[in-house]
DNA sequence: AATGAATGAGCCTTCATTCAT
DNA sequence: GATGAATGAAGGCTCATTCAT
């Protein structure tokens, strides 16, 4: 199941998973420094000194349970990425926002990731690093070689921005979307249908960027272009 | 409710004042849990009772501080929408935008508001509630005008979610912006040339929807739609 | 009503009377440490600052009100005492107990003695010395001349304490009797019962108490006699 | 509830040992809330956590201080007893007495209790269920038995308060006694005297009780009686 | 490897009191 | 005379951590 790399007593793992995996949903809903070690250890029915002992601080527990929730987001940037550019982002689409709003996976990872994000800590560095950064370089490729060559490094930017927004936006504001908006559980028909939604949202949008690129804007003259 | 009373003597500022300045940045890097109300008073220079004097507690003062930095936000909704949808969404994008990025609003509101989604408390229901909710409504009803009577009630709300979320990515990952790519401060022309962006990628976006509602989709159908 | 002697405001004692007024049940009800000034000046309806004006002190309010309540003390002493000494004690515990029991009076009078006598502070003192004294005269006086001349100190110390004992137990133990016995009011009618049942206990003891001095003691000798 | 672990190093005495023999004697003087924890953990040489951590409250250590002063009273109740009721009430009252003003006993045991009775708490009732019920039995048997079928519950409560009051009142009262006669600590001998003189006026007021059931009563007919 | 006991630091809160008005 | 604002001093309690076993 979940592999401890750097645990310190790669022997006798019973203990420290148990703490791992108690830890996690309890410093997705609570943060860092809502979380008590008591609470942890209670749950995870081990002694209250066994996380100072396996893992030497609150703060580095912190760190492997962030580490463990996003080790499977590089999953994303593995898939198949073949054909035209618009396929391509549909696979992305689909593997991202299965990523993200999986039901299968833990309902806690997203909410880490979105409280780490707001309140970041050391962690969050080492997050970026690892897991986030092949996201990035993916979804870069794919929006620059939509919009071609004379697209400029703003405009390739914002549109990844745009799809990017388009897809966190359920993660980052679940709680508010919860409060608007009658709940519904995200089945995973509903992921795909929402990839379909984003999908031909933001191909259109990307479309009318790279076709914008040398149009007119009569409302307001965007700055920040190679030819206006 | 708690009454923030104005100074009888507005020549030097009120206590609460000084504390509700003095606590939002506060909260804002640390959040509700890791701030201290001894760290507030001591930079506010008052005393350490002072909290408890005019806000009863240190829940409640969050609560002040929340509703204070959302105030501004409500101007979103009360500004001048006229004309056709496309030029209504572009006035609220300019709007909204200019509120969530302001380069004149102290920095911290941004991230107190994204803590808050992150890590929910009781504050967030009333937030919803008194400012949110405008916003909410005004979107909803450009889109639904965009789209057509024709358009499905998930349609509608998927394709605000997809505005809302191209313009809260800025805020929410602003922390991971930072890291991703070279720190660049949001200028008032930055605002006005991101707004364009999202503005031509949305109603490129909004319009693939409307006409799509008619279409096939071959990946996969989406659910909840009134005609397949 | 109650007239403020040693107040420093006499002129205008409306706020000082209220704060006397309701000072005494919660200070009876919670002793002098569970007691807070804001208690009282909330259920006054007057400022939180005006105990500090009116009484300088919570202590002081304190032994204000103590000494109120014990006012009403002096007139066991002060009946008619006549005739032989059998009546004089029916007719002190009459007084005594009408004054103990007496529903008519506040029913936190009792409890506050009691407290002071449990958690002595310097109001002890004054009381006693003020309020006590008397009635303590008066029982020792008409035990003393029940005993007759051959009594020794000792014994009518320990007759009046006896005596004493027999009243205060109501007061002293109405809490667990309370718990131990079902709760019953104490009417009027019930105060004179309890008097003619003391009454005629103590006689007999006193009579038995002043025949037994000159008897023998076979259990156990006792002490602090003039003859054995 | 709150177990009360031995030591596992008999040699240097159990930290909650220490609180709970250090904490005796300030309740008893201070009361309930006039104590601090800080009090008790710096006289009991520990650490100020300590009482949390071996009694979760300051309330429930309280709870523990006075059972553990409490826990010698039984042994009133579990004389033996035989003979016939007046001599049983001399065992009653020497055992009762003994244990009251045992000189051995720390002092600070009957101001607690006696305090606790001013200012009852919950403590209050888990002492009634617990250490008074017993004696509450014996004396009720006894004296019942001494009055004979004839005699009214009335006649017979009363009576058993008489009894009571006269040994509580050296509890109860002793600090009113101190400041009115001369402080004599109680010698065992005294406390046998004291006994002695207890039960000579006891035996006789009721023998006064069960005759006075038949006859009148002139002055004040009293009520609850059977038989008037 | 693992734990029960114990600890020092610090937190929020409350309190009686004072001060300026 | 009376009060709202403000304060210094604790107070009870919780926390993450350590230590001896």
């Amino acid at each position: 199941m979940i592999q401890i790399k750097s645990s310190p007593h790669p022997s006798h793992p019973a203990t420290s998973h148990l703490i791992l995996d108690a830890a996690g949903p309890i410093f997705a809903e609570n943060g860092f420094h809502g979380t008590t070690v008591r609470q942890i250890t209670k749950k995870a029915g081990v002694n209250l000194a066994a996380v100072n002992y396996h893992f030497r601080d609150k703060r580095e527990l912190y760190f492997q349970v962030l580490k463990h929730a996003h080790q499977v987001a590089r999953q994303t940037a593995q898939a198949d990425y073949s054909g035209p550019p618009e396929r391509q982002l549909r696979v992305f689409l689909g593997r991202f926002l299965g990523y993200l709003l999986d039901p299968k996976r833990p309902e806690w990872h997203g909410r880490l990731i979105a409280r780490e994000m707001a309140e970041p800590t050391e962690a969050l560095d080492r997050l970026v690093e690892e897991s986030i950064l092949p996201v990035k370089k993916r979804i870069l490729s794919i929006v620059r070689e939509f919009l071609g060559p004379d697209a400029t490094e703003t405009e390739v930017q914002r549109s990844c921005f745009s799809i990017l927004g388009q897809c966190l936006y359920y993660v980052h504001c679940r709680e508010m979307i919860a409060r608007l908006f009658p709940p519904r559980g995200h089945a995973q028909k509903d992921i795909e249908a929402l990839a379909d939604h984003i999908h031909r949202f933001s191909v259109a949008g990307l479309t009318a960027i790279r076709h914008g690129a040398a149009s007119k804007h009569p409302s307001t003259p965007s700055s920040g272009r190679k030819k206006s």
